[in-house]
RNA sequence: GGCGCUUUCGUCUAGCGGCUAGGACACAUGCCUCUCACGCAUGGAACACGGGUUCGAUUCCCGUAGGCGCUACCA
């Protein structure tokens, strides 16, 4: 395969979609697969739509992800400006041609005119039918199109679409895509409002320019694709035109349509990589980041959301993503987001963080909560909560409590901080566990625990596993009533240790003195 | 309305003419444990419908229905 040449090329109007986010991800790893480049290009020639940092947004927000570009805007090449409103004086060239070879003619039609057309003419389209009753250069003599122009009258440049011929777009996933050229309309190349090209004139000139080879992209630009094509012969670029492949789109978690902010705030996930802040309506949109997800587990998801390598492998590493991606593997129908996998995905890759990562996010997450604590102590929480310290536990104790996000362990290990200050007699583990003799039983332990002088966790187990023997595994979880107050928790005998003797007694007095 | 794309468990998907239609998430049950949404085991759950082609269709073709997208001087 020739060098690969293939690019990402949002328009600066927000925050970066999740689904552009895939786009980005499947350009990035078909061009690390094939030792090609990736080009991040702004495409902004709708200066109305333009937001003040959108473009500083998305560069972090791949920067974060760790998705890496190769040239473009912020990152330098040989082919910039890489923003397109940078690139006016390139387009208007590649116009003039078109509109010198009879490809392309200039439109004097208003917007207001166009508006009344399509409201008194059903299926009104600005094509062969109808081109010959506007207001044009193919209608209006040579000297007064001349007329109009000197006299200042604002006009649009349109492209000349031949009608009847079968336009076939060779796409990667889809195979071949045919479209009749006569429902296509003579689209607009140069606006006169804002004196830039239309995306699609951009775009091909930008491609062919950048030397794009594949053009991946979400399937709403299927429709235009023969557009695309149709432009590419005008301008004799047939022979080095980009393969083209339509990405599915990511659809609503439930009911219809493609995904959308609102999605996210109405069932409470992100739908952008990083916290945005609209600077126009104020509004505070969550992102990916600020909500506790790690990088890589964002990417996985994504990754797997339209598209499958085949095998029963699903936590794949960036590197073994670029090995492994396959477009002609990508499915052709759209994926329905679930956010609840990608938690799932965010736990896994959570988990395989080393502790010393897990303490100072802990301090962190405590702090927020109004707990002030060593990283030390707090290692220890992590410890205790992985289940680590204790020979008969084998299993990942923070898996096992579920926590798919590091803010998940506050309400999990409130209870080494904070003692209980009340008791839920409602509360399935109390009611069962605290009855009867319970007290009394606690009171002969507060005794025994008294008499302790060295507290560490072999002098405890010394003391409290032989005395506990003797009544089956009950005062286990009648302690655990006292020192933590309710039915989860670590070791019994590693909390008390952590907790420290007076501590430790104090909240067993208290249960004592509250329960009865 | 027109045009295009699409259709396997609730969801993401594997399958590329012959399979008890596989996995994951989610869900349910049981076991284990000093507690806990871990782990282990088990379970329910899908080829949209109708025609062809074929010895044989989830798989190929054609319809129908559903879904999605596009239909701007927005991208």
């Amino acid at each position: 395969m020739d060098k690969v040449r293939v690019r990402f090329a949002p328009s600066p109007t927000g925050a970066l979609h999740i689904g552009g986010v895939r786009t980005a991800l499947y350009n990035y790893l078909f061009a690390r697969q094939n030792g090609g480049k990736l080009i991040f290009r702004i495409e902004d020639t709708d200066s109305t739509r333009f937001v003040p940092g959108a473009e500083e947004y998305i560069i972090e927000s791949f920067r974060w992800l760790g998705i890496k570009f190769d040239e473009g805007v912020s990152f330098g090449g040989p082919h910039g400006p890489y923003r397109q409103s940078e690139r006016r004086e390139i387009y208007k060239e590649y116009v003039d041609q078109l509109l010198k070879a009879g490809k392309a003619y200039i439109a004097f039609d208003t917007p207001e005119e166009l508006e009344a057309k399509r409201s008194t003419t059903p299926n009104f389209q600005y094509d062969a039918s109808t081109r010959m009753s506007m207001r044009n250069s193919l209608t209006l003599a040579a000297d007064e199109v001349q007329r109009l122009i000197d006299s200042g009258h604002l006009y649009v440049v349109r492209f000349l679409i031949q009608p009847g011929e079968d336009v076939h777009v060779d796409d990667i996933i889809r195979g071949d895509v045919t479209i009749n050229s006569s429902i296509l309309d003579d689209k607009v190349l140069w606006k006169s409002a804002d004196q830039l090209p239309t995306y699609h004139l951009a775009n091909i000139v930008d491609d062919h320019l950048m030397e794009i080879t594949h053009v991946i992209r979400g399937e709403e630009w299927l429709p235009s694709a023969p557009l695309h094509v149709l432009l590419y012969r005008a301008f004799g670029w047939a022979d080095s035109m980009p393969r083209f492949a339509h990405l599915p789109l990511l659809l609503k978690p439930d009911g219809k349509g493609k995904l959308s902010k609102r999605d996210g705030d109405r069932l409470g996930f992100p739908v952008f990589p990083l916290e945005w802040h609209d600077p126009k309506s104020g509004e505070v949109s969550s992102g990916y980041r600020e909500s506790g997800y790690l990088p890589e587990a964002v990417i996985n998801f994504l990754a797997l959301l339209g598209w499958n390598p085949g095998g029963d492998q699903e936590i794949l590493s960036m590197e073994q993503l670029i090995e492994k991606f396959d477009l002609t593997k990508c499915s052709k129908s759209g994926a329905r987001f679930d956010y609840v996998k990608g938690q799932w995905f965010n736990r896994e890759y959570l988990l395989q963080k080393p502790d010393s990562e897990w303490a100072p996010q802990l301090v962190a997450i405590l702090a927020q909560n109004g707990i002030q604590t060593s990283e030390e102590r707090a290692a220890q929480v992590v410890a205790m909560m992985k289940m680590k310290v204790i020979e008969y536990q084998t299993n990942d104790g923070l898996k096992k409590r579920n926590v798919s996000f590091i803010s998940d362990l506050w309400p999990l290990c409130r209870f080494f901080f904070v003692a209980p200050t009340s008791f839920n007699r409602e509360d399935k583990f109390i009611r069962k566990n605290w009855n009867g003799d319970a007290a009394a039983l606690m009171s002969e332990m507060h005794d025994l625990l008294s008499s302790v002088t060295t507290w560490d966790i072999s002098h405890l187990k010394a003391v409290i596993d032989p005395w506990v023997e003797n009544s089956g595994c009950r005062p286990w979880n009648v302690w655990r009533v006292c020192l933590v107050g309710e039915g989860q928790g670590p070791d019994m005998n590693e909390l008390a240790q952590f907790l420290g003797k007076e501590e430790t007694l104090r909240r067993m007095k208290f249960a004592i003195d509250t329960l009865k």
